[in-house]
DNA sequence: TTTTCATTTGAATACTTGTTCAAGTATAAT
DNA sequence: ATTATACTTGAACAAGTATTCAAATGAAAA
């Protein structure tokens, strides 16, 4: 590599470097900027906000969700995976029925801020 | 329509009318989720995620940012529009270069929430 | 004016995501 | 056992999105 040093990570010149040296230092690591992203895009879907929404108060079947929502059952269904692998919901079955719950009360901290943003 | 009345928005069953009567009357209206779904996906992005994370506490030209995020210039300029138009960040114009900064203090404020929740 | 430079933009591409449809579980009723 | 019900799952499709590349803009320098 001639003339290459090892903190040029890209081919971009940068016009103040005590900045971007100081912005680099700082710097969310890759890692942590895919896991707030992640947490985010996980209320990024209208759907998904209307199924947490329905829960606030109290547990629901499958059934009823989709009823609230006028959605298929099965996609409500593959929603509230989503929602179940990021720890949002829990869920408890009754004999055929499966009733869901909110689980994560960081996350509906969340999704009242959101609320009180686009109602301000 | 034979039988059908008005209220059935959709074919599903419901098993609680009554839990599903009170959910669909305190129901989000479509317009609050999508609103609500659209400023969640803003910050649904890890590159933009680290961004408006670069921006904190000093602005900086669009080529400082490509530079401490190791992206194109373009494709930075491509998200920096987006956050533009969602009044995430602001920007200024100097001669020849374009600085920006961060706008809405509300949206931090969920991007703090965010970090809490993904570092505690 | 011509050239250079910082940034923006449009088109193309690859990738991700949400819904539907059909098939598959699992539990309860007949 | 057979049928019905409540839900889940996989595949397929459509729609959306992030990045790249090339071209365009607009301001300053030569």
């Amino acid at each position: 590599m001639p003339g290459k040093k090892e903190q040029d990570i890209c081919e971009v010149k940068s016009f103040n470097k005590i900045k971007v040296k100081a912005a680099r230092g700082k710097m969310l690591s890759d890692d942590e900027a895919h896991r707030l992203a992640e947490t985010f895009s996980v209320l990024s879907d209208p759907t998904r906000i209307r199924i947490l929404h329905a829960l606030t108060g109290e547990e629901l079947c499958v059934c009823d969700i989709a009823s609230v929502l006028g959605h298929s059952v099965s996609a409500v269904s593959h929603q509230l995976r989503i929602l179940r692998n990021m720890r949002l919901v829990k869920y408890r079955k009754e004999s055929k029925m499966v009733y869901y719950s909110l689980d994560d009360h960081h996350i509906t901290s969340l999704f009242n801020e959101g609320l009180k943003h686009i109602r301000e």
